[in-house]
DNA sequence: ATCAAGTCTGAAACTTGTTCTAGATTAGCG
DNA sequence: CGCTAATCTAGAACAAGTTTCAGACTTGAT
């Protein structure tokens, strides 16, 4: 029924200047989150440095989390715009997968602090946000799917994606608290991605 | 270098009274996750319930997140005596691991609420918390390991088993939450346990 | 038994997310 | 243009996590 341009549906179509508030809001959220991670997103703080009242704020994101989910789904559109122009080069799915992935993982790399609040935010979202998490996870298996070059996947495949994001996001957060190295990292995505490959015979590293 | 007899790192040994304390607020902490999750375990609620200071609260475990995170050490410990007792019985490794993680899921849908406190303070610790995070994480290696029935694995191994509980908490979110049916709860754990048996042909477990 | 050091208590204070309110402003419409 | 409903603003108020403090209680060593 939806699918606008591409992520929102505006119940009602937002005025320009409503537009205008609305991105004042996620840059300044974006740019707290970029120094100090999810606890330097102050609603206050980003309330005044977006210019708009604290109500306001919390009419547009009914609450820091929603905040930050719509923050990461904004930065989650530029990366596929940017993969989109420079798309993964490997031989097989797992290794276009991973090198997208990794991609990600080094653009992350640049922000971390960014990358802590959008992450904490979308593993701590309850029930109340699962349609903005939701839009999310629809947005990364499309991500992968589109890095696999499959249009409609089977069941098995969905499955292996759902592990692979459930991996990313894992191993994203214990990278961000410091209990995992890079090449840690980089070993676990290597190893969910092989679940891609044919589980049949045929096949070498 | 430690090793107790079993989890904790006592800096000082705590007399009896002591030990009295940390395990009414343990029980008190739990008791209130049992009924809302989260949100319901309210650090005055928990202090008053196990009849101890505010301040003395904090003194034993410096956050609500701490708290909630040795409460899921605590649990851990039981279900790894509950897992010792009555092995997992398939025969692939597999299977066995797979088999393990859907019983402890099972004893989570039983205390849904629990589940909910729990894996969310775990997801949402930060540095601070890490240490205490690492030990669940090792914990939970140990019954992975233990079901696959393995002494010392290789460090693939390793990063697969990782992947699994990168998984295995990631899932646990997404059903927590809403998000994912039970069905894709199985679905998905069976998936991510395929990357403990033989990629190659010939093999036992 | 006594003293010093460390611990516990009760209560208040502080912080930050969230809600509420009364009054301005704005948008859409006749 | 003039009206009405919706939106926005400033600011107070509230909730729950966390900190702080003065005084009472325990503990361990002498």
């Amino acid at each position: 029924m939806p699918a606008e341009a591409s992520t929102s549906r505006p119940a009602s179509p937002l005025t320009e200047r409503q537009e205008a508030r609305r991105r004042r809001i996620l840059r300044a959220s974006a740019q707290l989150a970029g120094r100090g991670g999810f606890d330097a997103v102050q609603m206050r703080e980003v309330a005044e440095s977006s210019q708009v009242a604290l109500g306001t704020l919390y009419r547009y994101f009914p609450s820091k989390v929603h905040l930050l989910v719509a923050t990461m789904q904004d930065q989650l559109e530029h990366l596929h715009g940017t993969l989109r122009r420079k798309p993964p080069a490997g031989d097989t799915a797992a290794q276009r997968v991973a090198e997208t992935l990794m991609r990600a993982f080094r653009a992350l790399q640049r922000e971390p602090h960014l990358a802590d609040a959008m992450v904490r935010a979308l593993t701590f979202a309850d029930r109340s946000v699962s349609p903005e998490v939701d839009q999310v996870s629809r947005q990364t298996t499309a991500i992968i799917l589109e890095a696999m070059g499959l249009a409609d996947p089977t069941p098995e495949q969905l499955s292996a994606v759902r592990v692979i994001e459930h991996t990313w996001h894992s191993v994203l957060i214990t990278w961000l608290s410091g209990r995992a190295s890079i090449a840690q990292v980089k070993t676990d995505i290597e190893t969910v991605c092989r679940l891609i490959d044919p589980p049949e015979p045929t096949r070498r590293a």
